[in-house]
DNA sequence: ACTAGTGTACTAGCTGAATAGTACACATTA
DNA sequence: TAATGTGTACTATTCAGCTAGTACACTAGT
């Protein structure tokens, strides 16, 4: 699995990591009971502190997605697949909002905006492969 | 019209402004030749800093979106409205790609995303009014 | 001339994020 | 037993964003 850190977000590092193990899980690309790569290994990766990549995971613990294996690695929950997916929903559905809003407030219409959606699902569509 | 900081945001609060601004000129709401809010105006209506609100208005100055009169105020530029509309698409387009590309790539088929982006917009339609 | 607004610029301090480094406990393998 | 991985936790430092405070120059109105 591709993770991806973007150094020119304003979303900080750690909740990048959070949010892409979560969508991970979500897209059954991480299955419950396998491991997801090492602090170490996942920083060394992204190029990103192994101490970043372990606050990321502290809270992916705290949520449930994953448990704590110590001298052996963070493994996925059971319970992570279902976790994910109702996760995944609520940051898109807000992220969506957040630019939504802002679309329609700056009196873009819903069929620009519409087009505007299209256009990048297109495009996403045929580079996400 | 009606500036509005979400202090939780990860994006910076002179980044919030900035955009603000740009989305009221594209949409008509600020108008060439008028004067934006003064930063000690606008300071006190976001409950901001107005050394923030000058650090936004000094971006806007810098993308010629503004022009500053000292002893005046921040003036819209003539050739604001086309600078504007063209970097509220910009924004936009930025935006929902990355939000799209993340629900593409966590497998979310795009029957499933175009769902959610109707939701969303007759959810944001309804507020924005 | 004075007042009340405007923008601009500076110093100082706080908070959060991230890094760097180090060290320790646990687990597995040879 | 030793080596090599794992997670966890700590201190210290840097940087960006923001605030608070202060002060100065400009403009317009009275």
């Amino acid at each position: 699995m591709l993770f991806r850190i973007d150094a020119y977000s304003t979303v900080p590092i750690y909740e990048q990591i959070v949010s892409q193990v979560i969508f991970g899980v979500a897209a059954g690309v991480l299955r419950s009971g396998e491991l997801i790569p090492s602090v170490r290994e996942l920083g060394e990766r992204v190029a990103v502190h192994p101490n970043t990549v372990a606050r990321a995971y502290q809270e992916l613990e705290r949520q449930g997605v994953v448990t704590a294996r110590r001298g052996r690695g963070m493994e996925v929950t059971p319970e992570a697949p279902k976790l994910c997916q109702t996760a995944r929903r609520e940051i898109l559905c807000r992220r969506l909002r957040e630019t939504l809003r802002e679309a329609v407030s700056s009196q873009l219409s819903l069929e620009e905006i519409r087009r505007l959606v299209e256009e990048e699902l297109a495009r996403v569509n045929g580079q996400v492969k």
